[in-house]
DNA sequence: TGTACATCAGTGAACGCGCGTTCACTGATGTAC
DNA sequence: TGTACATCAGTGAACGCGCGTTCACTGATGTAC
C-alpha cells in the first residue's frame, strides 16, 4: 500500500504524448544508480532495471534494442559527466599547472564518489567487447593539458603523450586499487597524486602548502 | 563418439580411494582457466566448472561448500602462483635494484600472460565482498624490495611503504589499462616501468645492454 | 576363507528462481474529413 | 460538429534457458570378524 511497497509497483502513469524521451532519461539514470552500487555491468539486469524505473521490463525496449545498449547508453552518459566535471575543474583553476592539477583531482574525486561507475567504466568486461571509443578524449584532454604545462616552461619539455599516460597510468591506479579495496587504510589520494605530478610530470611542488584550496 | 562432443560427456572415471582430492585439483585448475577467458568472477558459475571437469555439478560439493568458496580458494591458488613467479625472478637477479626490476617487470609479464585472472585477482567485487587478506602479501614483499634499495644507497632514502606504494599503483595502473583495452596501442611497457623507478623510487637507469648510460 | 558392513568417489533428477526477449494487447490523445 | 482512424506510451503473459543447491542414490573398494 506504500509506495516502497515491493509486491505491488506503483502505477507511475504515463507521460504526456510527445514526451515518450522522458522516459528514457529516467532508465538511463537508474541504470546508472544501478551500475554504481553493483560495480559490475554483467551482474545488471534489464529487469532490475526496469522495477528501479517502476515500469514494465516491455517498456526498456521502447528506447534500447537490448540490455547491451542500455547499459552502453549509460555508460557514455557516464564518460560524459566525467569530462563536464573535469573540464568544470579545469575552467576554475588558472594556469597550467593548476589546471593539470586541478583535472586529475576532479577525477580522483569523482571516482571517490562514484567507485561502482569508475569500476564499470575503466574495468568492466565491456571494455574488451564493445565499442567505447568515446573514452579515448579523457586521453586527448589529458595530453593536452600536459603539454600546456610543457609549452608554458613549467614542465621539463618531453614527449607529452608520453608523459600523460605515465601520469595517467599511475593516478589510475592509486584510484583503482581505492575503489576495489575501499577498506584498506590509504593514505590521502590528493598527496600521492601531487607525487606523481612532481616526480612524474616534473611540475614544481603544489602551490597549496595546507589544505586552503584555491579560493 | 570423440572427446569433444558436446551433447555426452566422457565418463572420466572415478579416481583410486584415497586419492579423491585429485578432483579438487582438477577443478580448481578448471576454475582458473575460466576465470582467466571470463576475466569476471560474476560470469562463472558452477555448472560450467564442472562440465569443463568432465564432472557432474554435484561433484563439485564434495571439495567445496558452495560457489563462492570454489572462486575463493582459486583465487587463492592464483596469488600464491603469482607471489612464486614472482620470488622466482627475485632470486634470478643481483643487487637491490635488479631485484626489484625484476619483480617488477615479472608482475607485468604474468599479468600480460593471464589478463583475466589479473582483472579477477585485482578487480573484481570479490575485493569489496570476500576476505582477500592474502593480498597483502604483495604490498610487503614489495616495500621490502625498495627498502633494500634504500639501505644500499642505491635509491635516495624515504618512507619505504608510501614510495612502495606509489611503485605499486603506477604499475598497476599501467598493467590495468593494457589488460582493460588491449587492442589500444601501448608503448612498451617494460619502458614504461623503468620510467616508475626512476622517477618514483629514485634508483638509476636500468642497467640494459642498449644505451649503456651508467656503464 | 567367506561375508557383512563401512567408506569412498561420484551421479542424476528435481526444485524454484530470475533472466532476456517476443508477442499481442490497451487505452489515451491527437488528426483528417 | 461528430466520427473514424492513426499514433503514442506503455503493459502482461509467456517462452525457453542456465543457474545454485538439495536429495536420495550407486557401485567399487576396503575392513572387522
Amino acid at each position: 500500500m506504500d509506495a516502497k511497497s515491493p509486491s505491488k509497483r506503483q502505477s507511475r502513469g504515463r507521460n504526456p504524448r510527445g514526451q515518450g524521451e522522458r522516459l528514457r532519461e529516467e532508465i538511463v539514470a537508474a541504470t546508472l544508480r544501478m551500475l554504481n552500487d553493483l560495480g559490475d555491468d554483467q551482474a545488471l539486469s534489464l529487469r532490475a532495471v526496469a522495477r528501479e524505473t517502476n515500469v514494465a521490463a516491455t517498456s526498456v525496449y521502447l528506447h534500447f534494442p537490448d540490455r547491451d545498449a542500455l547499459v552502453l547508453a549509460a555508460l557514455e552518459r557516464c564518460h560524459q559527466n566525467l569530462m563536464l566535471a573535469v573540464q568544470q575543474a579545469e575552467l576554475t583553476e588558472e594556469g597550467p599547472v593548476a589546471q593539470l592539477r586541478g583535472r586529475t583531482l576532479v577525477l580522483g574525486a569523482w571516482a571517490h564518489d562514484h567507485p561502482g561507475l569508475y569500476k564499470v567504466l575503466h574495468e568492466s568486461t565491456l571494455n574488451q567487447h564493445a565499442d567505447m571509443r568515446f573514452k579515448e578524449e579523457l586521453g586527448r584532454t589529458t595530453t593536452a593539458a600536459v603539454q600546456r604545462c610543457m609549452d608554458a616552461g613549467l614542465a621539463p619539455t618531453d614527449d607529452a603523450s608520453r608523459v600523460a599516460l605515465d601520469l595517467r597510468a599511475a593516478v589510475h591506479g592509486a584510484v583503482s586499487m581505492r575503489v576495489n579495496q575501499p577498506d584498506q587504510p590509504w593514505p590521502p589520494l590528493e598527496d600521492q597524486i601531487d607525487r606523481f605530478l612532481c616526480k612524474l610530470v616534473g611540475v614544481s611542488p603544489a602551490p597549496t602548502p595546507t589544505e586552503t584550496t584555491g579560493e
